[in-house]
DNA sequence: ACCAGGTACTGCGATCTCGCAGTACCTTGG
DNA sequence: CCAAGGTACTGCGAGATCGCAGTACCTGGT
């Protein structure tokens, strides 16, 4: 218990990276006409191929009431198509559109430069990097899934 | 150049670490009245002591107006005292109160809790990640400053 | 000493976030 | 088969974020 106690805090440096990494992708990101967190939504979507609203928000870690505005501005753009679904008829499920997908392409084009220097700057340490946000990742969800 | 290119993507696994870490400090200080942006705020000024604003929106890589409004916010609370700088009469100096520091160490006994069991979860990979994570936070800071 | 061109901050307003309360639908016990 | 009690989502509205444009002040060249 130093002078500074909490100098070393994970949760603290993943604040700190986590704005810088959120401004740094706006930046990136401005002329595409897609903030981070919507380039994100994109690209799970992208990955997933088709999901629920709830299933949106479990990956955004995100309120539900949140996801609804975002679908709806998605919805609104012509970048996202609802289905009901067939199943659960309180649900839908939610896939880009073709104009969607061409959205995030050249938004990920604006992206790539991006990561390419952040990769360039750690080096090889890229591996380890990479691994630990896994962990993270791991730790996080196993705790938060408990509170 | 496979199936999934961006499977392994440093900058979206960040995302994603950083929307589950935001949330799980937003529940964790839910009762303390502060959220996770505004604890790493106070956290900040009680590491530094006093910081201009800028400065304080540098830690927090977010934009002036957005920091002008918090510290207006923190200063209706009684949180925080301005005062002009002599030296640079633009600018000032922002402190937080003895009711700041009160609410920031209230705050902290909540986010304790999450910190362990993350820091539980991490294991003995804690120090790995830690360290990934000072790693990470420059190679994105070098990155964001030539843009 | 002055002015031209920064830089630090803030008011305003458009837009976004998200809690609350409501609607629609599903599920389970009886 | 029908409550009663969940669960998925959404309208609304309070409050937060942040770009733009403005004010106050600083600095370096003349």
């Amino acid at each position: 218990m130093a002078d500074r106690p909490d100098d070393v805090n994970a949760l603290f440096s993943i604040w700190l990276v986590a704005r810088a990494t959120t401004d740094l992708l706006d930046r990136a990101l401005a002329s595409s006409g897609l903030t981070a967190d919507e380039y994100g939504a994109y690209s799970v979507l992208v990955r997933e191929g088709s999901l629920t609203p709830s299933q949106l928000a479990e990956w955004m870690a995100a309120p539900a009431t949140t996801v609804s505005s975002y679908l709806k501005r998605f919805e609104a753009r012509g970048h996202v198509r609802r289905a009901r679904d067939a199943d659960d008829r309180r649900s839908s499920r939610v896939t880009l559109t073709a104009a969607g997908r061409r959205t995030h392409r050249a938004a990920a084009a604006r992206f790539r430069p991006a990561l390419a220097a952040v990769v360039t700057a750690l080096g090889d340490d890229e591996a380890r990097v990479q691994q630990s946000l896994l962990r993270l990742r791991g730790a996080i969800d196993e705790v938060r899934s408990r509170l």
